[in-house]
DNA sequence: ACCTGAACACCGTTCAAGT
DNA sequence: ACCTGAACACCGTTCAAGT
């Protein structure tokens, strides 16, 4: 169960011993998961970072779980340069742009959502967005909350299926891979090795995919409308 | 780097003093996975379940990892159901579907790929059979791999994304953090916390962006034959 | 040749003790 | 009141020893 972001004690100075707040302390959990990965963040190693015991995080959260909501809070400071312009279709997709950059930048944000649904009131702005942009262009709740899944399962889907490895890695390795295969077997994808090994790594597809996802979108809103 | 699955030793009948393979092994391994989740799997664990020492199974197996890949070519058995049959929208659709199916029979698979990418000849086999109708239908190289990397981002993305959670404990939680909002903050959501709270989990949303995504293929590929 | 217990360097968290 | 070391029940894997 979603745990609430309470302090332990409400105290407005710093009466701690250290000094810290909650927020550095999930700042720096967050730069040790994006910058290691979830399997990089253990309490022995955060407390270690901080130069405090590691019971000490205890003081401060319940558990690690508790922890792991402060962390998906520090990544999700509000879009200061999203402002609804143009017609829907851009609307969409510039807000689906700036939220996928933040999970790039934020890995955390992926690997936490994929171990539990991510439910914070912050977090959730961008379904709220989404649903205000589709409910002006004439979706009705039940279209727009099927578009909202498709639009949300794509950009996390893409961000969880981009390897940690650098682009160039990645498409070495997909090269390799297929490389391997008896051509007779795998015509196909042996003929078109590099283009696969292109497309299976590197922002650019991103955009490619997000328009093809708004294209069906619209190709749906517009048959709704017309029948 | 992904390890070869050789054997350790090549000899026909069953040698070992347990009579074990490494694809009955495998096949426990899987077992443990989908019903508990990655982190159920530990080599102790496993080897209880079989009733041997836990440093037996390095015997079979030269790494957890090693023991991993064999797991996915455990999962990965060719579909026996599929017949290319009909548009070639309808066969990708019928395929894809087969292959959600069985990510959604084991959700080691997804939990795994979410790790490092899959790239095992028998997990490929997927790809090559996507390229094949896309090529069919028309497709230049290119445009295909950026369909198939799309329709890869849907599938895969759409498992990930389910949680292991029952569908109505999913939507009770979705519902349960919704009602905490502000509605004034959050009108849109809000007001359709039914339709949202329905799309954000249950199969049959799987079809609806299926098709979006579908339609989104389609709908680019008329542009381009167009053009 | 095949199997495996003990040991090592880790986890998250409980508990009891320090200041 | 705030902090923390020791300890517990786990991990994957190395090593040396059993049969």
């Amino acid at each position: 169960m979603p745990s609430q972001p309470r302090t332990v004690k409400h105290q407005p100075g710093p009466r701690r011993r250290h000094g810290l707040t909650r927020e550095q302390i999930a700042k720096a959990a967050l730069d040790l998961i994006d910058a290691e990965g979830l399997d990089g963040l253990t309490m022995q190693r955060l407390a270690g970072s901080l130069g405090i015991g590691t019971m000490t995080l205890y003081g401060y959260f319940r558990s690690k779980d508790e922890l792991l909501d402060a962390v998906i809070d520090a990544a999700s400071e509000p879009e200061g340069s999203f402002t609804r312009q143009g017609p829907w279709r851009e609307q969409l997709a510039e807000l689906v742009r700036l939220n996928y950059r933040r999970l790039v930048r934020h890995p955390a944000l992926v690997q936490i959502r994929l171990r539990r649904p991510i439910l914070r009131p912050r977090s959730l702005r961008f379904g709220e967005t989404i649903l205000a942009i589709l409910h002006e262009a004439g979706f009705g709740a039940e279209e727009a909350a099927g578009a909202f899944r498709l639009i949300f399962t794509y950009v996390f889907g893409y961000a969880a299926l981009s390897p940690q490895q650098t682009v160039e890695e990645q498409r070495r390795e997909t090269a390799a891979a297929i490389a391997l295969l008896p051509p007779e077997q795998y015509p196909h994808l042996t003929d078109t090795a590099n283009e696969v090994s292109m497309a299976m790594a590197g922002e650019n597809q991103f955009e490619y995919g997000l328009q093809r996802v708004l294209d069906g979108v619209e190709a749906a809103h517009g048959r709704q409308v017309a029948g």
